[in-house]
DNA sequence: AAGTCGGGGGG
DNA sequence: CCCCCAGACTT
């Protein structure tokens, strides 16, 4: 299982001639500027990072800026991009540096990884494209490349498969130009060693490549165990005002869209005259339940039921309720809102048009 | 070791 | 419809 001598050198010259060098991120290659797009590409392909990237370093240039912005403006930027928890460990993680490691990245890997948001595979890709230190990389662009190139049974994400893909990536880090290693192999894993219909007549290093000799690179990396998936109901209400305005909920901290904002949410059995009721001592002047919309997690299907209340009095008890807020919904956009819910609130205001 | 945490791309 | 993607964190 040891790589092939010139295993490194043959990637660093594919890469001089077809890596790729103009994603935003590779231009001013800062730690921060790294840091930042390493985040955002977490389980997020290279094409929807893009634009997050750009919005993000117009708003937040340097890590004093998003040190001092407040949570909700950096989820606002977020919103839409997912895994909102990378966002809240980026803005923990930048005050942590600017207090107690005086604004400056740290360049120690253990310094790195103690940061919260950022893993083994995450601090060895800043510290190695940012600053050229010697250390591996293990993301699922290498994770494919090694598996089909050594050719390594069993699913990746199983601890004993995860532990001999580092074993491999480290040996086969070379000691000089690391950070166009590293980016080399992640270029290979995104145009030519790709999850389907891979390139190996282009590959540089196909020649030592186990599973292409054997035929079997539609087999490896072995796939996830399947699992079904549970199945959840909720319902939302979409309460708007005599002014055009609609009733916005902040979701807890932590759990599912953690620190979003997203439209009031009751059990399924609650209906929303009841609520109503509740919350605003009079029912509703008009119900229309939109039709039946699913979402699907990575670990359960979301069946979202949408009420469009119209109410005419205000609720007795938002004043004393700082995640209860009237927003025009023209605005609402603004805020950071889940991927549904925008669309949702999009939906209601062109039929209000 | 298994579960949690999003959303979209592409077959 | 499906699985996967520049993973990390909690239990």
């Amino acid at each position: 299982m040891t790589p092939p001598g010139d295993f490194a050198q043959r990637l660093l010259h594919w890469r001089d001639r077809h890596g790729r060098t103009d994603l935003p991120w590779q231009r001013d290659r800062t730690p921060y500027r790294v840091w930042v797009s390493e985040i955002m590409l977490q389980q997020t392909q290279v094409a929807v990072v893009i634009p997050y990237f750009e919005r993000f370093m117009a708003r937040f240039p340097g890590l004093i800026e998003l040190a001092e912005a407040d949570l909700e403006g950096v989820l606002a930027h977020w919103s839409g991009l997912g895994y909102y928890a990378r966002a809240r460990n980026l803005h923990r993680a930048a005050r942590e540096i600017r207090d107690q490691h005086g604004g400056c990245f740290p360049t120690d890997l253990a310094a790195v990884q103690a940061l919260p948001g950022i893993g083994r595979s995450t601090a060895g890709a800043i510290l190695s494209l940012a600053c050229g230190q010697r250390h591996p990389i293990l993301d699922g662009n290498v994770k494919r490349v090694l598996t089909r190139h050594f050719g390594i049974e069993g699913w990746p994400g199983k601890s004993d498969v995860l532990a001999r893909l580092w074993g491999l990536a480290e040996g086969c880090t070379p000691a000089e130009r690391v950070g166009d290693y590293n980016q080399g192999m992640m270029d290979l894993g995104a145009t030519i060693c790709t999850r389907h219909r891979p390139a190996c007549q282009d590959c540089p290093v196909g020649k030592s490549c186990l599973a292409r000799a054997q035929g079997r690179q539609s087999e490896l990396p072995a796939p996830k165990p399947p699992k079904a998936l549970p199945t959840r109901a909720t319902l939302m209400l979409a309460v708007r005002n005599a002014d055009g305005e609609i009733l916005m909920e902040q979701r807890p901290p932590t759990g599912i869209w953690g620190g979003l904002w997203s439209l009031p949410e009751v059990a399924a059995e609650t209906t929303p005259e009841q609520w109503c009721l509740t919350h605003f001592g009079a029912k509703p002047s008009q119900v229309e339940m939109l039709p039946q919309r699913r979402h699907t997690f990575s670990h359960y299907r979301l069946i979202i039921q949408v009420a469009a209340l119209r109410v005419e009095t205000t609720p007795n008890a938002i004043g004393e309720r700082s995640d209860l807020r009237w927003e025009p919904i023209a605005n609402a956009q603004q805020l950071g809102l889940p991927a549904p819910v925008s669309r949702i609130l999009l939906e209601i205001l062109n039929k209000s048009a």
